[in-house]
DNA sequence: ACCTGAACACCGTTCAAGT
DNA sequence: ACCTGAACACCGTTCAAGT
């Protein structure tokens, strides 16, 4: 055959790579991505890999930035009708949503957004948004972290999934009130949205009423 | 010197090697967690762990229980005369301060109790408690989930810490709001726990909200 | 510039062998 | 029962060599 050193046109490029890294995450976890494995389902050997990114660590950031750049943020735009509020609620779903199909790569993402330009983006805008709104600076920052905490935490760990479908698993004796803890995996769903909704539902009530009760009246831009 | 086979008091015990590992995880994190370096910071040579353990994760699991031994809860037992805002409010603080004490360990118990027995006392005290509380069942599941989320999430991802210590990592053209953002990292306590305790205020503030809303009076079951 | 195989210093786990 | 060294099938990364 053709002697291997360097094709005319190159085999690998970065976007191929991320996205069959994100491809193998999604399927078998992290766990799972080696690169030695990455290489071979890409058709090239490992070291090839080095000549696109400078380590492993750096190919598992691009792959959790993809992620991030899926969260809609539309409702930070100035122009956007939304209130702060509401804006807050329809990127909190967007959020989880996109986690949510990616939960393997939600312990990257968790860390913060460190270098990664999507989910720099996404603080900014957030943060924003919160400061037109006319919150102080320093809680613009609380509400984008807090925030962070929440659905990042929510997709991080299924509440229901974190139980185990055995039902001799939690002995009565030791755990009272936990004798239906089993089924939880069967609703699985129904469990983590609703405990979803109601955290989030809490959070915004309990901004809000601090809002209005801290009179932020502005002395530029209002509502 | 003497022939090393078995000496007739054990030289090692899942105690001794829990302790060990989480001082190995704590101090350098759980990439450096490998059976054979845990083995040698125990005299011995990497097999031997798999006559106390089954496997590695085993051990991890173990580390992780033990952090989740250490919070509180002392605020759910039914003669403890706090009420069941003032008392999530505690457990919260105690939960959180258990691991921001094991900031390495929190990927692993934001996972879910699964079957570690610490875990799943945690999860049996608040629900039974809410319960007691007057809250529905469904509801209580979901405080207890709610609550995880947000302490997890606070704990794995040190907002501040997300940022990057460095001037020139965030350009105004593209992150026209992110200005101070590498200040961040030096008042990162601060932050954090700002964006903590803002969170955790709004999300019983919200909550309790909805239980007075909600008529939760007791004297039998309620919707 | 971009790919290769060989090499280095590691992994988790199994297993027969020792006492 | 509890530890050992050897072995297996892996890792991430470096590097000289090829085109």
């Amino acid at each position: 055959m053709c002697a291997m050193a360097r094709p005319r046109k190159p085999l690998l490029n970065r976007d191929r790579i991320v996205e069959t890294a994100g491809a193998l995450v999604d399927a078998e976890g992290l766990a799972a991505l080696s690169t030695r494995r990455l290489a071979a389902e890409l058709g090239v050997s490992g070291p090839s890999l080095y000549n696109h990114f400078r380590t492993k660590d750096e190919i598992l950031d691009a792959v959790a930035d993809a992620v991030s750049a899926k969260i809609d943020l539309s409702m930070f735009a100035p122009d956007d009708p939304r209130d702060w509020r509401t804006a807050l609620h329809d990127w909190a779903l967007s959020y989880r949503a996109a986690l949510a199909d990616h939960p393997h790569v939600v312990p990257v993402l968790a860390q913060g957004p460190g270098r990664r330009p999507a989910g720099l983006k996404v603080a900014d805008a957030v943060f924003g948004a919160m400061v037109r709104a006319g919150w102080p600076p320093a809680q613009a920052t609380h509400i984008g972290a807090l925030m962070r905490y929440f659905v990042t935490g929510s997709a991080l760990g299924s509440f229901a999934r974190g139980f185990v479908d055995d039902e001799t698993a939690y002995d009565p004796a030791d755990y009272p009130h936990l004798g239906q803890a089993h089924r939880l995996a069967e609703h699985r769903e129904k469990v983590d949205e609703g405990a979803f909704a109601t955290g989030l539902r809490a959070l915004l009530d309990g901004l809000g009423a601090r809002y209005e009760q801290e009179a932020h009246v502005s002395g530029g831009a209002e509502t």
